[in-house]
RNA sequence: GGCGCGUUCGUUCAGCGGUUAGGACGCCGGCCUCUCACGCCGGAAACACGGGUUCGAGUCCCGUACGCGCUACCA
């Protein structure tokens, strides 16, 4: 009781951190900061032919995008080296280890024989029997040999937090590799060696490291350092139901940051795949989280990974989110675009109108800039060809479009309200219903048939730009017809601004 | 092949011996409405199969099937 928690997400830098590993290193913090534990850190970076310095920055760039703040200095596996070779030392001095000599081709063929026969055994190397001298008289005789570990007779049996007790046959273990030929250690020592003297307590992690427990027990068993609790946390899969790996788009988490995924909705999603705070709640903020989160919440069954819902769950964090920080987020795609030319200079005021009025109807930040393009500027064309043919069809229309203008010309303030009230005025006196006059209103506005409140939007872009945009499209009208015939499917409709 | 783990709507998460098997995403229909969203209301949709145990089983046990994982001198 007295111990505090102590986990470790430990990722090799092998590739980009996506969304299995970004789950397992929220479940990992999640529980160390919901019982007042740590959360470290652990580069497992034993592998330097495929490990890659960029890869480690962006696991820690994704790492902290979550908010997944980690404590202590990030452990580097590859400067720990000298400590795990301590380590198969004393195993080999205890005779829970020995040197095996059995070339590696030799090896091969006993454990192929033995497949081939059945599998039930694994493989038992034929030196483990050699005593300590004639061991240490080949090994000063230069002859190479790795070091196994010597699996004892009695079966392993582990508790884990999420599948109860698991238990394993001695017999099928194989005397497992705690050091190469080449004297470098395996992965089986270095995690056990690391996770004894970080003092790990709770070892949460994939579910495909279950078989690798027991050999990992033994470890610390003949090492007589305690053993930490495990949670085996279910694999997440992809549509096709395979475990998710790097080949199917875009799975690494910087990726989805790009998208405009919010982090929040990510660790919501996340969260919830997997793990259930038992009734059925499913937004989840991380304090939510963190006050909920228990290891027996976690599911046993692998789920698959349902992007449908993330971008639902990331609509709806988006609309809770206060204006600013949307802002804030659209920045640099809004300073680029004006750069670009796309958008122009002088604009900026509008944005925040803009994602004040989109907000609720996009999924990603970006949506707000690409739909409401007419928010900065005049619409070009019409691209809406069923809404132009729908709505633009009535032959007065023209004429009440230039009227709506000069009718809100002489308006003296103009807002949401009035240029409401302005319009259902005029209606009335035509008596026609409002939507005669409100579509082609938003058509001439915005270029487009769909989008929010027509007053709100007249609201944010103000007078002038109405106006301006009421007689362009009464013009173009008169111009090309009611409806406006605005040519084939597959050629540019004509300019609104001839 | 062997060993391990798993199996409730298409997907996800509830259910922890007695329920009309519930919520959410998606799908379909309706309401709201100036359109599109949002929101609200409603609908279709699941306990893999077979044996037990029990008065009673989605819930407990065994088997079968299927899926996934591991089976590296990778991590």
């Amino acid at each position: 009781m007295s111990e505090t928690v102590r986990v470790r997400f430990a990722p090799s830098p092998t590739g980009y951190l996506h969304i299995g590993g970004a789950r397992t290193a929220i479940f990992n913090y999640l529980y160390a900061r919901h019982s007042g534990g740590r959360f470290l850190l652990r580069i497992e970076d034993t592998d330097r032919r495929r490990s890659r310095r960029e890869y480690e920055q962006d696991i820690l760039a994704a790492l902290a995008w979550l908010g997944l703040e980690w404590d202590e200095e990030p452990l580097r596996q590859s400067a720990r080296i000298s400590r795990h070779r301590e380590m198969v030392d004393a195993l080999l001095e205890s005779g829970a280890a020995f040197r095996c000599f059995v070339p590696l081709e030799k090896a091969e063929r006993i454990k192929q024989a033995e497949m081939e026969r059945g599998g039930i055994n694994a493989f038992r190397s034929p030196d483990r029997e050699l005593s300590a001298k004639q061991s240490q008289a080949r090994a000063d005789a230069g002859e190479p040999f790795a070091i196994r570990f010597r699996i004892p007779t009695l079966d392993v049996s582990f508790h884990d937090a999420v599948r109860g007790t698991v238990s394993t046959p001695a017999h099928t273990i194989d005397d497992f590799i705690l050091m190469r030929r080449d004297g470098s250690p395996t992965y089986m020592t270095a995690v056990v060696c690391d996770d004894s003297d970080m003092g790990i307590t709770h070892v949460i992690r994939g579910a495909d490291h279950i078989t690798n427990t027991p050999k990992q027990v033994l470890l610390y068993q003949a090492l007589a350092a305690p053993v930490p609790e495990f949670a085996h946390v279910p694999l997440i899969l992809g549509p096709d139901r395979k475990r998710l790996s790097k080949r199917h788009g875009a799975q690494a988490l910087t990726e989805y940051r790009e998208q405009g995924y919010l982090p929040e909705a990510v660790l919501s999603y996340l969260s919830t795949l997997g793990w259930s705070s038992g009734d059925d709640r499913e937004l989840f903020t991380r304090d939510q989280l963190l006050e909920n989160f228990t290891l027996a919440g976690i599911n046993k069954a692998s789920a698959v990974f349902d992007e449908q819902k993330l971008e639902w769950m990331n609509a709806q964090f988006m609309s809770q989110q206060p204006d600013e920080r949307l802002q804030q987020m659209l920045r640099r795609e809004f300073a680029r675009r004006i750069m670009a030319g796309e958008i122009p200079h002088g604009t900026g005021p509008m944005l925040a109108k803009a994602v004040n009025v989109l907000k609720t109807r996009a999924h990603f930040p970006i949506d707000i800039l690409d739909k409401g393009r007419y928010f900065f500027t005049d619409p070009e064309l019409i691209e809406d060809r069923k809404a132009a043919k729908k709505r633009l069809k009535d032959p007065a229309t023209p004429d009440r479009l230039e009227e709506l203008a000069n009718r809100y010309e002489k308006l003296s303030g103009f807002d949401e309200h009035s240029s409401e009230q302005a319009l259902r005025e005029y209606a009335d006196e035509l008596e026609v219903g409002a939507g005669k006059l409100i579509h082609p209103t938003r058509l001439a506005v915005s270029g487009v048939g769909s989008g929010p409140s027509l007053f709100a939007m007249l609201g944010a872009l103000g007078k002038e730009t109405v106006m301006r945009r009421l007689r362009t499209l009464a013009r173009f009208l008169r111009e090309h017809g009611t409806p406006p015939d605005l040519g084939d499917e597959d050629t540019d409709p004509p300019k609104l601004t001839a």
